[in-house]
RNA sequence: GGAGACGUCGCAUAGUCCGGCCGAGUGCACCACCCUGCUAAGGUGGAGUCCCCGUAAGGGGACCAGGGGUUCAAAUCCCCUCGUCUCCGCCA
């Protein structure tokens, strides 16, 4: 959520955002209204409520037989005490709904327009180049006897997979060791509920945009998590929590799931894009003013693992109008894929700001005392997605698949993977 | 699934039967000062969160798990939801 107060003392700033963003700018114009509405029903509240409670000592003092002759007065205070409640009960609803309309506010620099206006930071890597025609990771998968969509699919439907064998291993392997770069860099380990409240949920924004590709349990009123981050934030919603000595960091891994609706017909093949899959997932609580400095840093270690696995990546600074609405500023990692010719997402980094914080009702103490909303940032270490690219970067003509060095000692030494017969 | 108990200001509790003097007492912990010369105790004071008005000083409102109701007035009475605990049943 944007801070009310500087919704009414800059309302530009916010505008701005807004455009870049390409939505509407009226929304701001709605809310600054909503809130003013809202300001004028308090007071109007108070001042009646303040009559009120004074009334109330005067009855209770009053000798028995004054008594009924007040109260019958004070029942037609209590009338107008009400209507002037639920008046506020209105108007703080309606200021909930406009202002819930606005997207965080977006960072300097953070490049307009849509999904294909990024811009790419760096490329690091070579493109890797195969003296034989390579094979997609579906195919290796399937000589490796490693992933298995058909009986996937027989048993939940499209977009479920088994991982088999090295294939399970080999995901296994990559949490660990995302999971131990994460320790090494203060992170706490945190496996997370995968099924949220519909406050939580709602708390992190994940019911706006992405409303349709969640999965939703009715008849027990849960939702199900399209990614760690969610638990990992309502973790210390409704909390003060103490980050005067640095940020507060999890690791958190969960399966994942997501409906995908509206992506038909896209990446169909394989383990690309599937309604469930595994994910380690960067979680900091921050003061905001180290907040940038902290995306830096979640940004290295993704960056370290890509390197580390032998990928070929790059960064992209997503465009404003990609942002998603909680986050200021995100950067993906892309990783190349052989077969497709193309960069393709493995890890998403967002600084959220105090915008989800303040939403999930999350703070810290100022060094004035005072409470202040923190900052959260949340980013990819691993998903199922990264087998991808590492079968089809390091396979060889034989079907075989070189194990990224990094990777062996979670493997139990194991360099390669070799076809089953 | 059945039966019951409970949810109060960091922690522990009082208050709920019999509504107003309770935004709420006490203990511990905490902060400041004082006292004491010895490792702990004593004294005084302070301190919650959120919101509204105000440049400020200050004033006002809300908050006793959450929501709704009764009432002039609710921590206290009624209903619902959530959570915790105990017993029984069930358990891939």
């Amino acid at each position: 959520m944007i801070d009310p107060v500087l919704l009414r003392e800059n309302p530009d700033l916010i505008k701005r955002s807004q455009e870049l963003r390409g939505e509407s700018s009226e929304y701001v114009d709605e809310a600054v209204a909503a809130d003013a509405a809202r300001r004028t029903a308090i007071t109007v509240f108070e001042a009646l409520r303040a009559e009120q409670n004074a009334f109330g000592k005067q009855v209770a003092q009053a000798p028995k037989d004054a008594k009924a002759a007040l109260v019958a007065q004070a029942q037609e205070l209590a009338g107008r005490v009400k209507a002037a409640n639920q008046a506020v009960s209105d108007a703080e609803a309606s200021f909930t709904l406009a202002v819930q309309k606005l997207g965080n506010i977006v960072l300097d620099g953070v490049p307009a327009g849509g999904e294909d206006d990024y811009i790419v930071l760096r490329e690091v890597g070579e493109i890797p180049a195969f003296a034989f025609e390579p094979r997609d990771h579906l195919e290796i998968g399937e000589l490796l006897d490693a992933i298995d969509m058909p009986r996937g699919a027989k048993v939940s439907g499209a977009r479920f997979h088994y991982l088999k064998g090295v294939g399970a291993r080999l995901e296994l392997a990559l949490m660990n060791m995302g999971l131990d770069r994460a320790i090494a860099a203060g992170f706490t380990p945190l496996i997370t509920p995968t099924l949220v409240r519909p406050e939580i949920m709602n708390g992190t924004g994940f019911l706006g945009a992405h409303a349709d590709e969640v999965y939703y349990l009715p008849e027990q009123e849960l939702y199900l998590t399209g990614t760690s981050e969610v638990a990992l934030a309502g973790y210390h919603a409704d909390e003060i929590i103490d980050v005067s000595n640095g940020p507060v960091r999890y690791a958190g891994w969960s399966t994942c799931y997501r409906s995908e609706a509206g992506s038909h017909g896209k990446d169909t093949r394989g383990i690309i894009r599937v309604h469930q899959f595994n994910k380690l997932e960067m979680f900091s609580y921050i003061d905001p003013a180290d907040a940038e400095a902290e995306h830096q840093r979640l940004l290295a270690w993704q960056e370290g693992m890509l390197q580390d696995l032998g990928l070929t990546y790059r960064v992209i600074d997503t465009a404003a109008g990609d942002l998603g609405s909680s986050a200021a500023r995100k950067y993906d990692v892309e990783a190349w894929v052989p077969t497709q010719g193309a960069y393709r997402e493995l890890t998403s980094t967002s600084n959220c700001t105090t915008f989800q914080a303040r939403r999930l009702d999350i703070r810290h103490r100022t060094e004035s005392g005072k409470t202040a909303p923190v900052a959260t940032l949340n980013g990819t270490l691993a998903t199922t997605r990264w087998l991808v690219a590492i079968l089809e970067t390091h396979q060889q003509a034989d079907g075989s698949v070189v194990v990224p060095e990094a990777l062996r000692g979670y493997l139990g030494g194991l360099e390669r993977l070799e076809p089953v017969a």
